[in-house]
DNA sequence: AAATAAATACCCACTGTTGGGTAGATAAAT
DNA sequence: ATTTATCTACCCAACAGTGGGTATTTATTT
């Protein structure tokens, strides 16, 4: 392990989470915050002035989420190692940092003193982590995902069943898509067979379930 | 004012949050923070070991959610003054807290030193306070609610609504409630217009807002 | 080269929904 | 005693959804 410090950013909207963290990281002098800020966008033009290794970034934030922002910072400043922070851990926002802004850990709120600081030197020298939550949400995603492609909806039929949602009619659907309403018709009747519903509710219910809409 | 130290109790399910919290009252030394702790229903025993002047809780709990720990608190407690903190503030929870709890106050996390001081002295001088944003959302959920009264769905209708979400069609709903299809046709029709819904889609969805199902 | 998947499109009958009315019976409130 | 609300019921046209098919083009996979 290196004697250098490691450098932190903090970006969460909440203040308090700010405090909090820092008073977490309190005597462990490796550690240094160079800068915290509560809004987002307002990030970037601070790391631009002054360097940091490690960006601790909430998931949730208003303007900009954890995810754009980290894929932001990732393509301005690749070696800066980013760690997410959430609330809840929702299964479609972990894989969305995974897979778009290529961050090196994701851990929940309640996680502890001596946790953060195994994450954080974990992530400092290269390496990843996930708190145990994480993965399992995870686990259950990729299976949920799996479920979906077993039902195998096209890109096409996702788009349909999101403007059935929309409570557009077959016809005005077309329009939209510049297809024919018989090709609607036929749409629909293969989402019915892949989906194994009938009927509108059932499919809104399906979409609802599956978190196409 | 009073010179004596306002003694207060943190729970929240998220230490960082509780930290932050101490960290925010730091050099604010009429403030002493005698019980924190991660689990609400933790909170009711160590009250009763020592006691505090106000409660200071979160609303999203699991186990125990704010509303349920203030309404025991107060009970058994009646001295102590609640203040909820909450992550973003939604209108049903306030008024759940407000209603049931017969909360203090009610400020969101990203409160600042300042606010959060001024709340806990007004509300230890026997005052409540409500941060902007809340009283913001407690307008807006009572213009919800008073839109739900003037929908005025009589018990039948909503009897109508539950079997069509079913994906009964107007004729088994007929059989079902040895009605005539036209009538269940008049009362769709009502349904509608008193719901400003056309569909059964947006029906759906409004059942599902308004938890009639 | 052949098979498969995806998107497109048509035919059409049957069934169901929606929206425009009107109206009688009963119970509750004024 | 009269008004109002609720539940009931009818007529019916226009529109929309469902389910049974078949079929062509294009791209991808084997």
């Amino acid at each position: 392990m290196s004697n250098k410090k490691i450098i932190l950013g903090i970006v969460d909207d909440h203040q308090i989470v700010i405090d909090g963290l820092k008073s977490l990281l309190h005597g462990h002098d490796q550690f240094e915050v160079a800068i915290e800020c509560t809004h987002p966008l307002e990030m970037i033009s601070l790391i631009e002035k002054k360097s940091i290794d490690i960006l601790l970034t909430d998931v949730m934030m208003p303007g900009l989420n954890g995810a754009e922002l980290s894929k932001a910072v990732h393509q301005k400043f690749p070696q800066i190692k980013i760690l997410a922070l959430s609330m809840s851990g929702q299964g479609n926002l972990i894989n969305q940092m995974i897979d778009d802004a290529d961050i090196s850990g994701y851990v929940l709120k309640n996680i502890g003193k001596k946790e953060l600081v195994k994450a954080l030197e974990k992530i400092s020298n290269g390496g990843i982590y996930f708190s145990e939550e994480v993965l399992l949400e995870m686990t259950r995603a990729s299976e949920r995902k799996k479920e979906n492609t077993e039902a195998r909806l096209t890109a096409r039929e996702i788009e349909i069943i999101q403007l059935i949602e929309k409570e557009l009619t077959n016809k005005q659907i077309a329009e939209r898509l510049f297809l024919s309403e018989r090709t609607i018709e036929t749409h629909r009747k293969n989402i019915f067979r892949k989906t194994n519903t009938s009927g509108i509710i059932a499919l809104v219910k399906y979409a609802y379930e599956h978190s196409l809409i």
